[in-house]
DNA sequence: ACAAAAGTGTTAGGCTTACACCCATGC
DNA sequence: GCATGGGTGTAAGCCTAACACTTTTGT
């Protein structure tokens, strides 16, 4: 930690950082990786800064690397949250008490940052969660019972699942979030937990595979308790082009 | 100019810029408010830089107020463009001769820029455009017939059209552009522009009254040719609470 | 057998789409 | 009067919303 913030300053474009909302579907519930602080209780979005000539997609895409292992993940930006006040002076200071110096007047990590925001879409069972340097701990946690977050990292989190809301009929949320086989429940479940509201099971099936994005793979899911619903999987070029135009339907 | 460069880079936030996509409607057809750069035949968009300890909203409300001459005006930050070859050196190095002065190796204006796009949709007959140090016309130009920019401002505009075009449901976008009295077809233009498609008038008209937005005024639209079509207005309160949830239906 | 989950079907109503007809105005 | 733009109406078809019945599985 105190070898990064001698060499930040020289590294990294100054005041600029990147967060991300990475969303899981796991057990019927959508859930975001958080962090959590080192010697404090509250909980963070994996983040990182840029370095002075990358792309700052690239630095989103390095944070979720290092955070889940994983390789290929679809993210999307979706907002720039530039309050002169997001910043926590305390936390700041605490951090540099904890590398063992003191903290020195307009260093680089003591300015004011501007965070931009990305979400990610990855699929959970292959995802290896790990903490950073300042972290101890690296957990999902369901987007209803978030825990308290550091800055305005809840405001984020919430943008990002409000964007994610939003963009539904646009995005290919359904193949990035489920495995390759799933079932019309299992999508369903999704679609409800994303728009925080109960569908139709009945009117949900019909539509969903009205659309002719779905491949019926003729098997079914054993072993559950009940009857055994089949599995599909998405028929990618189908799909994308049925996002393009977006899908039709209010949900 | 000169002046300027010596105090940006204790003014201002390093590497970070604001650029405006200002849209208004005049003569049936949606416009940007462009500048025109200096010395060259390249336009650009209204940009300018965030002060160190200032909001991000508040730099874009500044660039946008000294362009048009209007407060109050709506704007949505809608991307953030981070592409580490988004500058024009040649460019760069350009206006520092202008200003008479060498370029300064490492000089905070020669850095990497990162912009964060703003739209913003005004009342085309309340605004006086004017142009800014570094341009020597401020005009307004048809989205359809954009002239050559520069660095990515093509991109950004673009960008801008495509996020209206998405959030037309929810955004007031009839209200903030058009007067305050308004006839159907020309509420109809402002949409197909944005869409960039040709509606039925009969439907659109039937549509639009179903939302129990608009107040009819009961005057005509005298003067012009042809049948003198109804004045409306926006019902503002309605209008607001119909967008929270969006306008419902496919354009 | 029974409860719970999953597959399939039906119907009324609303919205979209595609049209036809009449009215007003300037040339 | 005629071309053009604007106001009003109607019918077919699709999509949505609401709801009933049957099948499968573990207990």
């Amino acid at each position: 930690m105190s070898e990064f913030l001698d060499k930040a300053a020289e590294k990294y474009h100054p005041g600029l950082s990147v967060d991300c909302v990475i969303f899981g579907f796991h057990e019927n519930e959508l859930k975001v990786l958080l962090l959590k602080m080192k010697h404090t209780s509250k909980w963070a979005l994996p983040g990182g800064f840029v370095e002075k000539n990358e792309h700052i997609d690239l630095a989103a895409i390095r944070v979720l690397e290092n955070r889940t292992g994983l390789k290929d993940i679809f993210l999307k930006q979706f907002y720039t949250f530039g309050d002169p006040d997001r910043h926590d002076h305390e936390m700041d200071l605490e951090l540099f008490k904890q590398s063992g110096r003191d903290p020195v007047k307009d260093h680089w990590f003591l300015q004011r940052f501007i965070t931009m925001g990305y979400y990610a879409l990855i699929e959970f069972s292959k995802a290896s969660p790990r903490p950073d340097d300042i972290s101890d701990a690296c957990e999902w946690k369901s987007v209803d019972e978030l825990p308290d977050m550091i800055l305005d990292h809840r405001e984020i989190a919430d943008k990002a699942l409000d964007t994610l809301r939003f963009q539904i009929n646009y995005q290919p949320i359904g193949h990035k979030l489920l495995p390759v086989k799933f079932t019309m429940p299992e999508l369903q479940r999704l679609y409800e937990t994303i728009l925080g509201k109960e569908l139709d099971r009945r009117n949900f099936q019909r539509k969903m595979l009205a659309y002719g994005i779905l491949k019926d793979l003729g098997e079914r899911r054993k072993g559950g308790a009940h009857k055994a619903p089949y599995l599909y999987s998405f028929d990618v070029k189908k799909y994308n082009a049925a996002l393009k135009i977006g899908l039709k339907g209010s949900w």
